[in-house]
Parts: structure tokens; sequence; C-alpha cells
RNA sequence: GGCCCGUUCGUCUAUCGGCUAGGACGCCAGGUUUUCAUCCUGGUAAGAGGGGUUCGAUUCCCCUACGGGCUACCA
């Protein structure tokens, strides 16, 4: 049996989770799917300054809603844990000491501040300050300093880190990292740095933590954003150093910002007026689910971000979308996000409810803001003429409102529009020709209209533009004549008589 | 600056050497519904530029331009 496709999604818990780590979770969550594989999450918090102390939860809540729950995780267990990587630091520990003894890594003291001062003094001359073969002998390390030197420091407590031996004479200078979407990627890892592994506060870095689990958690694949590229040189030549098998890799294109300028960012939301983030974060910062999507049209415009069937389909569900992803399929470059699209899709999923599951979310939100209870059957009538309408499940009270409430304005262009001299006397006429016809249904109502404006040697058109601004204050909502069928006789007359007390 | 990745309608994308360059969003115009929306039809609009390779390049190669990413004891 061939070893199995075990994918993860590592995000740090530094925030809410935003668009483009959803995306990454949902390429893994497809892969890993497609492929009868697992579906882990690795709590990435390696760096205590910026651990965000409910953004963890968040991660969990936000995935459990867009319906891509990991197999594997620190909340759902797994036989590969701890799944956090603060709980792993003996392990790293251990890892570390591996590489230290094999020569691989070393031990390094130069403080922060002179790394810094020596970054400007190149950076005057136009040059960059690189940590690598080049110089690494005249810094200060355990290469550089005798052995007595370096066990008396790390004895005495003197803050110290380990790096990588990126490149030394004798070592090929090319290392070649293969990509499913891209290839073979060449890299003179001359040009590398000898990065920080282990870091002085008794933590690893990114680098090392993700190298040491992805292997002891036994991924076959990762799959992560673009912005890894550039590490995954020195990525490999982790895996080497150890002397393990590195797993495949997919780098995946960045979503960018509508303007098309750099990555989308967790600052972008709120003032582009759009949701980055799928879920509620903090009071202020709305999401997705808040601004009224459905989990099915995120996961879907995210999937479609970058990757595509290769046929004409584009409204698909999560099960849909498993059976068919492909990585091969991955587009290569950048993908704008676009809030319109994106609402299209919303619309189109609503469309795609089954309407008793759209009437479900009608019957909360009347009870919500109106506290009406209505037979099924109502409901269901009122949810069919509001279904095709709605774009964004925030938008459902605006569109139910009018079943519930008079109108407490006239839109005054509209009335302009459709408000002629001998409205009031047609409407009147309606009123009046309304009264004790309880029950009345849309077809029998069309008919009235068509008599009322026979009479008065007009079309039924000049009738139904008065009609609706009356009903709901403007010229749009729902179909006219159902509307009315589902208002009631009495209510349309009152309504009729409360326009016709204030515009005439 | 250095290194890496990328480049088809305004946007998301199809095309794996034969193209009258297809679809979707948006926008515009019609139609259906004597109304709203849905829906239908049509229109708009593209392979960055220059060199090669080839009978033939959007497609393969090189250069340039442009865009993006990385360049931390952040991930």
């Amino acid at each position: 049996m061939a070893d199995s496709v075990r994918v993860r999604f590592a995000p740090s818990p530094t925030g809410p989770l935003h668009i483009g780590g959803v995306r990454t979770a949902l390429y893994n969550y497809l892969y890993a799917k497609k492929n009868n594989g697992s579906f882990l999450l690795r709590i990435e918090d390696t760096d205590q300054k910026r651990t965000v102390s409910d953004a963890e939860e968040y991660i969990y809540s936000a995935l459990e809603w867009l319906g891509i729950v990991p197999d594997e995780s620190p909340k759902h267990g797994g036989s590969f844990g701890p799944y956090r990587q603060s709980e792993r630091k003996e392990i790293y520990k251990k890892w570390v000491q591996i590489l230290i003894h094999k020569g691989l890594a070393y031990y390094a003291f130069d403080a922060p501040e002179e790394l810094e001062a020596h970054r400007k003094e190149h950076e005057k001359k136009g040059k960059t300050f690189i940590y690598n073969w080049h110089n690494r002998l005249k810094l200060k390390n355990s290469l550089s300093v005798s052995a007595k030197e370096v066990n008396e420091k790390i004895k005495r407590g003197a803050p110290y880190v380990v790096r990588f031996l990126m490149w030394s004479n004798g070592d090929d200078e090319v290392v070649r990292c293969p990509d499913i979407i891209r290839g073979n990627v060449d890299v003179d890892c001359k040009l590398l740095d000898d990065k920080i592994l282990y870091k002085s506060d008794g933590f690893p870095t990114y680098h090392f933590a993700n190298v040491v689990d992805d292997h002891l958690m036994k991924i076959s694949h990762v799959i992560r954003g673009e912005e890894w590229l550039p590490s995954l040189a020195l990525h490999i030549k982790l895996y080497d150093a150890f002397g393990w098998t590195a797993p495949a890799f997919a780098h995946l294109p960045l979503i960018l910002k509508p303007s098309g300028k750099g990555k989308l960012s967790k600052r972008d939301g709120d003032q582009l007026g759009f949701p980055v983030f799928p879920i509620q974060w903090g009071d202020e910062m709305k999401g997705y689910r808040e601004i009224g999507f459905l989990p099915e049209a995120v996961v879907n415009f995210l999937t479609l971000l970058g990757w595509n069937n290769g046929d004409e389909q584009e409204v698909f569900s999560l099960e849909e979308m498993v059976a068919l992803f492909d990585l091969n399929r991955v587009h290569h470059a950048g993908a704008r996000f676009d809030p319109e699209k994106n609402k299209w899709f919303n619309q189109q999923h609503i469309q795609a409810l089954p309407p008793k599951a759209f009437a479900q979310l009608c019957k909360a939100e009347v009870e919500r803001y109106n506290q009406s209870t209505l037979t099924d059957e109502k409901l269901l009538a009122m949810a069919e003429m509001v279904q095709p309408r709605v774009v964004l499940l925030g938008d459902l009270w605006s569109e139910l409102k009018v079943f519930f409430e008079t109108p407490d304005e006239y839109n005054p262009k509209a009335t302009k529009k459709v408000w002629k001299e001998n409205t009031s006397t047609l409407l009147q006429a309606v009123a009046n020709r309304l009264v004790n016809k309880d029950d009345l249904k849309a077809d029998a109502f069309k008919a009235l209209l068509q008599s009322i404006a026979e009479d008065a040697g007009t079309g039924i058109g000049a009738l139904m533009g008065p009609l609706r601004l009356v009903l709901v204050g403007s010229l749009t909502g729902p179909d006219l004549l159902q509307l009315v069928q589902a208002l009631g006789a009495q209510v349309v007359i009152d309504r009729i008589n409360l326009a016709l007390m204030k515009i005439s």
C-alpha cells in the first residue's frame, strides 16, 4: 500500500484566520479528502509575543462553520500529538541537538543589536548583510570560538541561538526544489543565510519546527502559500540534514487585494467594504457569517480563486469540489479578490437552497424582528417570494419587512414617477372593491385590477406602480399580486388609505 | 538592492503548437413577467513588449518591462 496522504494546515494563532489562510486550509482539505487522506490542524505558536489567546478557538469555530473540519488537531485529537508547537519544545530540543552533533548546526552568540548594526552598515554601502559561509567565522559562534569557551558561555546561561550551516565548501551549490504546481526551482544555496533554527527564548523558529513536525507527523504533502517558496530550499536542506525524505510541496498563488496592490491582509476588510474573516472577531470585525454569506458560497468562491476544473462549471458543492480537486490545475499567478463575484456566488447558493431550508432562515429573522408567529404555509409562501431576491442573508429582513410593517415613508423619486392625477381615484376604487374580500387569491386580485383599469380606460400597468408604492414604500419588492395575497385585503386597504392621506 | 515566482477581456479564468481566443462576474441593450427579482438572448472587452524555434506560436526558449513574494531571535 502506498503511503497515505496526510496534509496539514498550520496557522499561527496571532489573530483571526483570514481569507488567504482559509483558502490554504481549504485546498489542504480538498486534497486530503480527494485522496482519502487526513487533514490535520497544527497550531504554530512558537512566537509567544504574537500569540493571541482567543485566536486558536477562533480557528476551530471558523473552520467548523466553513465545514472543513480537521481530522487531527489539538482539539480533535489524533495519534501524532501534541499538535500545538508550544507543547513540543522537548522534541525540538532533542532534534536540534542531533543536528549540532552532526555538525550541521551551530551555536551563535551574536547579540541582536550587533547583527542589526551589521545590517545597517551594509545597507549604507548598498549591500545586504547575510550571515553565512562568507562571514560566519568572523562572527561570534561555535565555529569561530573554541569549544571550551562555547561550553562556558552556555553553562553561564549566556543567550544563544542555533543556526543552520547552510552551505560550506565542498557542498553542492544548487538545491533542486520540486514543486507540484511550479515544477523544479533551482536555488543557489551560497546565496542563502544560516537561518536561525532555535531562538534564545528556547523556542524553535518556524522553519525548524515545521520540518521536524511535518516529518514526525508523517505529512505527505505540504500545501501552503507562495510566500514560503523562498524558504523551500532551506527546508529541503533541513530534511537532507536529518536524512529524512522530504514531503511533496505545492505552493499556492496568493490572494491579492482588489486593487491588485499586494496580498490581501487582515487590515483590508472593513475599510474596503467586504469581509476578510469567516466569522466575527471581537466586537467590531464582522465576518462572512454575520454579513449573510452561506459557508458553501464562501468555500466555493475561494476554491475557484486559483483553481478550476477546466470546464465551464463554477457553482460547486464542497462534495463536488472534493471529487474534482487537482493540484495540477491550480493557477500559477496571484488572484485578486473580487467582492462582486463573491456576492454572486452567495446568491447562487441561496437560490439553490431547498425552499424549506430557506424558509427556516426567514422564520428566524421574523422571530427576531417581529415576533409574529406564522403558519408554515404562510411562511413558505413568503420565503418563496423573497428567495430569488436575496444576495446576502443580512438583507433578509429588509426584504421580509414588507409583509409585517406598513411603510413609514414613500420614496419621493418613485412617487414622482408613478403618482398621476387619477391615481388617488384608482387606488380608492381598489380599496373599495377589496372590502370584505377575505382570502383573496392573486389571480382574483389581478382580475379585479383589470376590471378597475378597464372602467377607467387605462391598462393595469397604471395601477401596479402606485399600488406597489403604497404597499412597499418604493418600487421594489416581491411580486405584487402574490404580495397582496399574502397581506390580505384588510392590510391592503389600510395601506392604501394611509398613503392616500399622506401623499395627496 | 539581492533572490524567487508570475503575466490571456476591468476582474476570475479555459486553451496543454492549428484561434473566427471560449466561459463567468461586472457593465450595456433587448425579451419574458402589464410589477420586483429570477430567468433568457445579445453586446462590450484580452494572450505586456521585443527577439528567436517552427510550415504555424497565446502556447516552447531568451531578453526587457511590469506585478507579486521573500530578504527578522514573525509566521
